[in-house]
DNA sequence: TATGAATGAGAATTCATTCAT
DNA sequence: TATGAATGAATTCTCATTCAT
């Protein structure tokens, strides 16, 4: 990778942490450029504009979602521990890379027309909505799951988790978030299942 | 109700459908007094800024969720049924009053800065908060529920609605919104039904 | 003509002055605000845009000599007549308002790209381009002068006024623009007249 | 001429196309460096500053018309077939190279501020006006022009023909330049020539 | 209550120029 | 000579809020 190349991971990185904290719109260029110790003129050597970043940030971090789960769905292992296993790794990612997950529900889902153009349909998240297709394909396939729209399925197990990390970031829970786990799994599971799973 | 509080009322309607359609920060006061065909300056005579405005919205979306979920509490009907008409009414908002659930999604939930201040916690969204609790507090009781944590409880059924709003919101789905009703009631309800139920 | 009206023209007069004295791209919104004691928030409250403001100052300063060269057009004089009088009064302009002329020097005929979408053509300066068709066009008929092209015809006065023009802005001319009046009008005269007249 | 002379005559000729085309403020040291497949940084081995390179481009295009009409002055023909050679030599300039002319028309006489140190009064195109001066100066000595002050027949003839050249760019002309060639040279004729010629 | 002109701080973006390599 | 990343001041435009009428 290039240096200029591992400038513009960096940049994404931090630009990550100030729209999932502050929001889009409450970050400003400056405050990017500030973080990085660069100049503001210099940031547009790198990314056209801020839309542009918000973009190369979403794919950003929705791939290190995808590769996580990508690893996961390539276990020898039953779905039933596959959607454990997940909602463990997406609850630890919440704790320790909030950044990623929040950039996810508070910019991407929130300003749709920040991405509107050049992120339709799910084109700059298709490689973690085809992971989740796959864990449930297989499983339907095994007959672990029952038989299902994806979209109903999908939006099971993603509004599950991000519900909660929404919660998370209310700061109304009392537990340690991982100590949910089990539970968030198991309700995953259930809604899932096939009866004579 | 006084003149004065239907045009309150008035103006919280418009601005929900303005923020709910191009984001908190995408409309401008001089939008939502141009939607009232009102000046500018007596938006102030009756909201002090656009964030109070911001919070009254979130309490008049809010309530009319809380009201018909109460509705439906006070029925006589297995805990089962009401999952299902809450699902049947929530989507039925989605399709016919989208800017209520939308506001919720891509104005509170994503601008906290926005809600810090005076709907800290749940404040703002309580009532609505309170009812999914007697939702689940009676099915637990009745045994038609498994005992669990409200907060996981809770994050699942927000979740998987939410999560189909937003779905819907992307124009990906092929069938009218009502039509998935069934099976996204059938996953809440696995989740939540206790095993001997 | 309303307040509102009045302060448009007022604001454009005084665009007319400075961007005709500094350039387009050197004369800012906080210049011309400052010019009028106004905020720069505020001009966008008469002007949408930089761009749009140079617009209506076209057709601000070609209004002015339109109506004069109209007048004259009016006049029971000879064409031979009509043009010493117009070049005298253009002089005069250069003289005493150089921002007419200088605005239509200097930044209309420069800055194509500012008038590309709203002037197409001669739009924006229309109204004097058939003033001076009318001169040539009244000339011709009475046999005054040759049977000629338009343009050729119009780029010759108004190539040879302007270029007056542009040699008096650059400190050349060592006596009095009016005592070139004759000069120039007998150029002008000379070339058009019909070998008859 | 050495390698770094080459480059730099190299340089003029594509910031001249681009001057030309666009204007001096919307065309960029970047946008000329890409035009050479140059480094920006690279630029300031040949050029101090940008105005300095727009003060060398008007010399050269200016060196261009000036050597034409030197040549022209040169041949031993009347002063008429001077300006009728001068005038179509001048339009296929327009034709085939006008970046020459535009650039003299839309940055040179527009874009005072840019030429004002180092090309004052006519330092910078001081060897075509001289041109234009030999060429009035023997054809009012051989009796074929009148006797007229300098300035006033400059601006005739260069207004004339530069008027022709905008109403080019303008695109309102129906016919091919060339064609228009004699009517313009005999508007120039017969404003200049003397009564006996 | 109602109007809408006025304010001014702040946003994104641009670009001539420099300089370490 | 050559590169292109880096700087930072400057520009256009926006908008919540105020206030005289």
């Amino acid at each position: 990778m290039s240096a200029k190349e591992l400038k513009k991971n960096n940049i994404i990185e931090n630009a990550l942490k100030l729209f999932s904290k502050k929001g889009f719109y409450n970050t400003t260029i400056p405050d990017i450029a500030k973080a990085m110790k660069m100049s503001v003129g210099n940031m547009y050597n790198y990314f056209a504009s801020k839309e542009e970043l918000a973009k190369y940030a979403i794919k950003y971090s929705t791939n290190i979602l995808a590769n996580q789960l990508k690893e996961i769905n390539h276990k020898q292992i039953s779905s039933k521990e596959k959607i454990f296993l997940f909602t463990k790794q997406y609850l630890e990612n919440v704790k320790n890379s909030p950044e990623v997950i929040e950039y996810f529900l508070r910019v991407y889902l929130s300003n749709r027309e920040v991405f509107a153009q050049g992120c339709e349909g799910f084109l700059c998240v298709s490689e973690f909505v085809t992971e989740v297709m796959i864990l449930l394909d297989e499983g339907a396939q095994s007959g672990e799951f029952r038989e299902q729209e994806f979209f109903t399925a999908f939006s099971m197990i993603m509004g599950c988790l991000g519900g909660f990390a929404f919660l998370s970031g209310e700061k109304v829970l009392d537990k340690d978030l991982i100590e949910y786990s089990n539970s968030i799994s198991e309700n995953i599971y259930r809604a899932l299942k096939s009866d004579k799973a």
